[in-house]
RNA sequence: CGGGGCGUAGCGCAGUCCGGUAGCGCACUUGAAUGGGGUUCAAGUGGUCGGCGGUUCAAAUCCGCCCGCCCCGACCA
């Protein structure tokens, strides 16, 4: 193992790909664009997973499992949704030996299995609103991966939901975003812009799609989840009815909403640094690990008597560890662990044990402070909030420093190229001005934000009137 | 699919031009010392040189075909 990562300034991608490698998140898989989540990553992913899973509980989402394979012919079914996944489907032709009478597709989403069960399951005013979601795996055939970020396969949580009215469905397709936001910027400690994506960014077969997007340590934008209004769009060709209060025949209104793994790779961009991970304290596998420090025997025996007695101390809700092994130094454990990215660390030798105190080093800051062994645990759990919050603060501080609102597209083409980040500039609101942008400089239009209705003005790009402000940036 | 790079020990590489029977660093194992920011020293383990075929007394090295991976671009959570 080299000794230290590619530096983030000197190559970005490159620091990305390592520190995942090092840190044990994820390993290069045998198929290629294939990747095996390791224990470490799996177990931040967990995290989000429970941390995510209570809040869908609270709201009435149920937990389901729908199959892998799905009818090439449901896919079809939709006329958008064929067209946007086609290029990246799988399509299994053989089983047992034989060739298949119908293709299946492995599922790149599940709205077309899931919504052909909803019809028979759907059939009054009274079983709505219905609310499942799934934790599953998705797989889409794309040209360009990379960890977590884009691969042939990953994990996700997909949420479907059907309501009796349109109304319903766009404030649900909103309340889920919500529900997201509060997620992503509490426990992941990322700020996000958020807003509804354009015509040509929107998911295949929605009639609206609402997005959060997240500004990385290299200024670009990433999409950290999406939640769509589905309308009509889907309950009328897989016929999900159902019998109103006056007995007339209804299609239901529907919603799905997803994050995926991809969120794991945007905690290592929000937050890491040249020395590694640096992960949000309610979701690190490890909040706190506590390096022993000894020269003899009889100092061993001393420092680990008391460093168990602090581990004890500790108490069962924090999630920490006595990284007791021998073979390395007490050096190379504080750059181990800062690797991986523990909010937390205590060192603990002789000087401490003599004087009844620890030190404690921050994650974030690196900064170190010697503090009394009595009512540790109080100190530990007060600075892990203070480095949740912290982590937050300077993310929402990188978010805002980053962010230009500009007026002059040749204002905009220089500061994409040259400083990159998000650029709030007015847009006319036409596909064909978007897409000479995108053409011209790479950036896209990341968010219609939702307050953007506030200020009107020029379209940066042709000049025609524009009644808001939207989000550019170059993105992942 | 277009452009670029690369396949030699678990990882990173040298050796390839100019054929002569495989090497370095890290990791790993054992031992000793060390231990408050990647600690030393010593002795070891580990390789059908991506695959197949050809040339040759002899191929990691020359020739042909194939396979795979990474990076950049078009498509995308």
């Amino acid at each position: 193992m080299a000794e230290k990562v590619t530096p983030r300034s000197e190559d970005y991608a490159k620091w990305y790909t390592e520190v995942v490698q090092r840190a044990e998140l994820a390993d290069y898989a045998p198929v290629r664009g294939s990747m095996v989540i390791r224990p470490y990553g799996y177990a931040l992913w967990e995290n989000i997973q429970r941390g995510l899973d209570n809040m869908f509980k609270a709201i009435g989402v149920q937990n389901a499992y729908f199959p892998l394979l799905i009818p090439h012919s449901f896919i079809a079914k939709e006329a958008e949704h064929v067209a946007g996944f086609a290029p990246e489907l799988v399509v299994v032709t053989h089983g047992g030996g034989k060739e298949l009478e119908e293709p299946l597709v492995i599922r790149p989403t599940s709205e077309t299995v899931m919504y052909s069960m909803y019809a028979q399951w759907i059939q009054s005013w009274r079983d709505l609103p219905l609310k499942i979601n799934q934790w599953c795996n998705v797989v889409r055939w794309e040209l360009r991966t990379r960890l977590f970020l884009r691969t042939l396969e990953f994990l996700w949580q997909e949420g479907h939901n059907a309501f009796a009215t349109a109304e319903e469905s766009e404030e649900d397709a909103r309340r889920m975003l919500g529900v997201y936001q509060d997620f992503i910027e509490n426990w992941t400690a990322i700020p996000v812009v958020a807003g509804k994506k354009t015509e040509s960014q929107k998911f295949p077969g929605a009639v609206n799609t609402y997005t959060l997007e997240a500004m990385m340590g290299d200024r670009r934008a990433l999409q950290c989840c999406t939640s769509h209004n589905l309308g009509q769009n889907f309950s009328k060709p897989f016929n999900v009815q159902y019998l109103d209060k006056s007995n007339q025949l209804q299609y239901v209104w529907q919603t799905s909403w997803g994050l995926s793994t991809r969120m794991v790779g945007a905690i290592v961009m929000a937050h890491g640094d040249d020395q590694g991970l640096s992960l949000p304290p309610r979701l690190a596998p490890t909040q706190v690990v506590i390096v022993p420090i000894w020269k003899s025997d009889a100092e061993k025996a001393q420092v680990l008597a008391n460093a168990q007695q602090l581990v004890a101390s500790l108490g069962k809700d924090l999630r920490h560890r006595l990284d007791n092994r021998e073979e390395y130094s007490p050096g190379w454990k504080f750059n181990e662990w800062e690797m991986r990215g523990v909010p937390l660390r205590i060192e603990i030798g002789p000087r401490d044990v003599e004087k009844k105190q620890v030190v404690l080093v921050r994650r974030d800051t690196g900064e170190k402070t010697t503090v009394p062994q009595n009512g540790l645990q109080d100190k530990v759990v007060a600075l892990l909030d203070e480095v949740q919050s912290n982590l937050y603060a300077r993310a929402k501080a990188f978010l805002e420093e980053n962010s230009h609102q500009l007026d002059s597209y040749a204002d905009f083409k220089q500061v994409i190229e040259e400083k990159g980040g998000f650029i709030w500039a007015h847009w006319c609101g036409s596909s064909e001005c978007e897409a000479k942008i995108k053409e011209e400089t790479t950036a896209t239009i990341r968010a219609i934000p939702f307050d953007h209705e506030g200020e009107s003005g020029k379209c940066v790009y042709d000049g025609r009137p524009s009644r808001g402000r939207v989000v550019f940036a170059k993105a992942y």
